[in-house]
DNA sequence: CTGCATGATGTTGTATACAACATGATCAAG
DNA sequence: CTTGATCATGTTGTATACAACATCATGCAG
């Protein structure tokens, strides 16, 4: 997948990128960006750039007010009760509509990410966590050829992404106890897809998004 | 409700007003529209409208090529499938999370697209049908409180709208029994709705769209 | 007549200057 | 000292000129 020189394709590197890093946190909610420092940064002028902000403020991410800033979007767990519960049926339904066999290729990468939690569960690392967490849900996305429902879903996924990490780094939820649930859910679920069994691990990703939600409001008070 | 003379109102209006052009076929799909022609009607720059065309084109409303053109997208019935597959599933969600129940005033709007049912049957007319497919679209997403539902099936609706809309204009599906299939669903609908049975309401609205989609796919051939 | 090169034309993509706006510092009046 | 106005500063929003690109007509060579 050569990374072409084209509008879309700068526009797909810069959009990536600043993604990633709201959600990794590099920038933490709350932090003001300034359009002309990112666009020196990608080597492009501003507007080029606010196309890329545009789209990550209609996805949640940011917020660009007048005179003041472009602020990265503030995550609060009773705003974002909502788009967990969405979450948790749309992850079953990863498994219903339009299923994709697993095939050997999404079998060994799958064996590759249960091979990066053992790691993770001998050395916990929050962001080697967030990591892998966010390679498990790309491969979760595999199971489904529903292209709607992939969107859907990925932008869904990276606006409760912040707040998940947020409480691993903050102490607020234990990062050994969590490595290890995680650690067992990946377990399961390559066990449910390698007797072909999409449905079930479809239950099981489902079953982990919400105990994973339950966990945290637990935590918050 | 103010329409403000900021950026964001008047980003708005001119998203409201193009994306219903869109999806009212004043735009037939394949329309090459220009920026500085749809920029001077609306009296701004193309900077601003730009803004507005990007986000239609998120969405999936949109194509811009450059050197090209910015294009209508067309539609595909056997490119809709696994969209009316997810709306299908979607509908029900609406009548299961975070439920409202419903009011006086929403019932008594629900009261009149009946009547307006009414009068379409007595006089067929797509442009009508068309709008009050939208109202009715609208009137049901008040019945969830999950935000992120509410503007996810909106989207889907608004992709899905143009070819339902395509195969009524094109009478490759009768009119005037569509228009009675609807009033038949609305009525229903209100039933469900009048008893509180939010669920019910949201069963009746998945088997229409559901059946919808069966009747266009059976007269496309 | 055919085929290809070439340029005219119109489009979207980008850079840049400026307008509109919010915020905090500064300073004077009380 | 407090308080209010005023302005300097930095930000996003907008307008505009130009670059990059695709398309089609034109004309010339064969």
């Amino acid at each position: 997948m050569p990374e072409e020189d084209s509008a879309r394709g700068r526009f797909g590197k810069m959009y990536h990128e600043i993604r990633m890093r709201i959600c990794l946190l590099d920038y933490p909610p709350g932090t003001r960006l300034s359009e002309e420092a990112m666009a020196r940064e990608f080597g492009v002028s501003r507007t080029p750039l606010r196309r890329v902000l545009g789209r990550l403020e209609a996805e949640g991410l940011l917020q660009s007010v007048h005179g003041v800033g472009t602020l990265v979007t503030d995550v609060e767990i009773e705003e974002l009760i909502q788009v967990y519960r969405l979450r948790t049926e749309l992850a079953e339904l990863a498994g219903l509509l339009d299923p994709v066999p697993p095939d050997a290729k999404l079998i060994a990468s799958l064996d590759g990410l249960v091979a990066r939690a053992k790691a993770l569960v001998a050395r916990p690392d929050p962001r080697g966590f967030a990591q892998l967490n966010i390679d498990f849900f790309e491969a979760h996305m595999a199971l489904t050829a529903n292209e709607p429902l992939r969107e859907i879903s990925r932008r869904l996924y990276y606006q409760t992404h912040r707040i998940w990490l947020k409480s691993v780094t903050s102490r607020r939820i234990d990062l050994v106890e969590e490595v290890q649930v995680f650690d067992r859910e990946v377990e399961d679920y390559v066990r449910a897809l390698r007797i072909g069994d999409l449905e079930a691990a479809a239950h099981v990703h489902r079953a982990h998004i919400s105990m994973s939600f339950t966990r945290m409001r637990k935590n918050a008070a």
